[in-house]
DNA sequence: CGTTATTTTGATATACTTCAATAGGGGTGG
DNA sequence: CCACCCCTATTGAAGTATATCAAAATAACG
């Protein structure tokens, strides 16, 4: 379970280099396969809490999770999305950086920090995979502070059309099933400018909706002339 | 010269928690003493580029460093600030994300990432720290990208201050070596709002201004109220 | 001491937010 | 099956925070 676990997630593209033997990865892991617990949440459970003790590591199995922080007034933000064969919770020695939530029904597997780190600590290949996810996060916090601080609001809603679309199968269509709120606490936006950002690209013939969690992209090189990838 | 490299680092604000046994690191490091080279730079250097491979790991051992990105149009963004005893060119396994430039002159400590790769499978304390200061850096984008997308200007500069005296000496004292320019790329705002944002802190009595890189934190409190630390 | 870079201040413009209303979609119960 | 409700999304009108454009003041530098 575990080894198609770790397999899946170094395939994802949030994974940027090829990076270790699949056999010997596919060996140490097979030890921790029958650890990993399964639990599956409703849409909008919480995971963890921001400041909560990180005791565990995940791995979404199917559906949605946000990661996200609040400010005193309730001002949210969402600091990444984790869709199915990503690991979260890598982060936060110690305490949780942020909460975790469930966008949509989800199936996690869990294991323990601690089952982990002994794992890890016997083969180098595991210790390796997870410092490329923790690396893929790194990447990931570093484009999303150029978008919320440097990208008006058309350039962040196609980066983030464009985003979905590359981390779904498609690279022509991109499934959103999180809310525009949700989406609005990830860009750093209102819901009304997205829906209006959405519309305008819409009007222009470069997406086409399904409906509002659906979206065609119809002229992606166009999107990806506006989301003005660095 | 590397074994009080870290050992400084281990000791700053970035390192969140009391990492590991100092004998047992400082032991470890003896050893990396003298592959660590010393290179000076003039301020307005590069010190690597965006997309260069990376190769190196660095240690400020004086002046200040940011790591910046640029998009096409030439609106650039710095994701973070490095002082002395703050290591930087951890992250990104392969590519450099951004480029690191010298903000002021600086003096740098510089190790091959192979060498300090081979010197932590030798020693896991060494492995440890880094992924301690790995884990900080994160820790300290997450908290930039709640700053930059759902803080408004007051709230961005009170924090940028707040954050400046932590990482200097004096809790009251904020020392600002890089220009307004640079606060406002690192903020996403320009730096006509940062400098009437100063101004109005200023008039506020909040702060008190030496020069206007040198700020001293009149009431502390009231500026840490402004800046909604979540 | 003049020259240039940086910072501050001022006036205006605008992108995005806020407030408000309408429209769509999905489920439930009558 | 339709009517109703709730939740989400869209659209509209007005307000505001911040950007932009422009100039003055201050600081840094040779």
């Amino acid at each position: 379970m575990l080894a198609t676990a770790i397999r899946t997630a170094a395939a994802s593209h949030r994974i940027s280099a090829i990076p270790i033997g699949r056999l010997e990865m596919t060996t140490a892991l097979a030890a921790l396969e029958r650890i990993g617990l399964v639990l599956s949440l409703e849409r909008d459970a919480t995971v963890f809490f921001e400041g909560g003790d990180a005791k565990s590591y995940f791995k979404v199995s199917r559906g949605i999770i946000r990661n996200c922080t609040l400010l005193s007034d309730g001002r949210r933000f969402i600091s990444d999305f984790y869709l199915s064969g990503n690991f979260f919770g890598l982060t936060g020695e110690g305490q949780n950086l942020c909460s975790a939530e469930a966008v949509t029904a989800v199936t996690l597997v869990r294991w323990t920090r601690k089952s982990v780190a002994g794992l890890a600590e016997r083969h180098p290949g595991v210790a390796k995979c997870l410092r490329l996810m923790v690396n893929d996060d790194i990447a990931a916090a570093q484009e999303h502070m150029l978008l919320l601080g440097r990208k008006d609001a058309t350039e962040k809603v196609a980066s983030f059309l464009l985003m979905m679309a590359d981390r779904g199968g498609d690279s022509h269509r991109a499934s959103l099933p999180m809310t525009r709120l949700d989406i609005a606490d990830y860009l750093g936006l209102t819901i009304e400018t997205v829906s209006r950002t959405v519309t305008e690209l819409r009007s222009r013939r470069l997406i086409r909706l399904q409906d509002s969690h659906d979206v065609v992209l119809v002229n992606r090189g166009a999107i990806e002339e506006l989301a003005n990838a660095a």
